[in-house]
DNA sequence: TAGCATACTTACTAGTAAGTAAGATGTCAA
DNA sequence: TTGACATCTTACTTACTAGTAAGTATGCTA
């Protein structure tokens, strides 16, 4: 019984990626997913033959996201300030939504237990995380819209590990510490 | 043959430290630390009945070497930008030493899995990391000897986030990110 | 309608995890 | 020198891990 084309394999990357960024890619298994939808451990193993085929889809699917979000026409011509608090938007929604920190950071902390071509995909991801901002704050500080010291690949790094490092300290304290961090950094970018 | 009284219990929870840090708390096991010591598995087992008893020590250590360093003579005497130095070379030491991320930031991720009793030890650390910096830098702001926006606390969430999260980041990408991290860090707190 | 692909299940393997029970060995104190 | 205690080892259990092999139901297509 075949429901909908790819439906129990988008919803195993979709329990997948929650399980990746709540407990960490060494602190679930295939059991935690089957038994979560219902299908047996082997249904995992068809669609995703190892583990770390999964761990892949999982931060291809989030790179192809970044990506969108980049491209979109409404993220495009929205002013500066407005788009650096979409960006922050994002990992927010880690918060809120899934209880979780950032991918990221979860694969970060995991990255020498992970198998090679998830570590390459993992390298991927940060790089174009870490472009596209780059790029964004020398427009923003060219324009007048931000204002920083040193060059704006040392402020790209400063704001994503601001966001990586606020989520994960919000996991023991409280939420409120997210929102904090992020209205500092917001406040350290003003002209 | 008990060489050094203590000698094999401070080695597990030095190896038990580093394999967190690198590894993560799911990632390691006894087996690791056992072929490594040339004990057995057992042997850890009588000095730490759960893995959750060398987790708590690991994280009580490391608080207590934290208060000590900031209850440290020489330390405390210390300008404050060089003991702002000082607290970045802690974090600069896991990256050269150990090739490993913070112990919070470690611990945050793997948080939600777990045991209880060291998510609390873990929330004690975070509080020691945050109320330090707080102060550090609420003093440095009215001696004129840092100048940020904001309240001390959200400057010190930013701190922290920053060193937490450019560890992680340092990892997938080069060296450089970490030590450009901190001299960018260093930038927004000139008076 | 025969055959084939998709999407599974059932039933297993090999390996590893944490943890335990019982005993061996050494050290020290009375 | 005997007994108590600390520090281990040997030998195990139970539970879970990823992964596989073989079989089944369903529906599409030639």
């Amino acid at each position: 019984m075949s429901r909908t084309q790819g439906d129990t394999k988008s919803k195993i990357i979709d329990l997948g990626e929650k399980l990746l960024l709540g407990k960490g890619f060494n602190g679930f298994s295939y059991a935690d997913i089957a038994i979560s939808l219902g299908i047996k451990n082997a249904a995992i193993h068809y669609h995703f033959p190892c583990k770390s085929d999964l761990g892949l889809a999982i931060i291809q699917r989030a790179r192809e996201r970044f990506k969108k979000w980049g491209a979109n026409k409404e993220t495009e011509q929205l002013p500066d300030r407005e788009r650096l608090d979409s960006f922050f938007q994002i990992y927010r929604h880690y918060l809120t939504k899934r209880e979780s920190v950032c991918l990221s950071g979860a694969l970060e902390t995991d990255f020498t237990t992970l198998p090679k071509p998830m570590q390459e995909e993992t390298r991927g991801l940060v790089y174009d995380l870490l472009t596209w901002m780059e790029i964004f704050l020398d427009q923003g500080r060219k324009r007048g819209t931000f204002s920083f010291p040193g060059t704006p690949r040392d402020q790209a790094i400063i704001v994503l590990a601001v966001m990586q490092g606020g989520l994960q300290m919000t996991r023991v304290t409280d939420q409120s510490v997210f929102d904090l961090a992020v209205s500092q950094i917001r406040r350290l970018l003003k002209p």
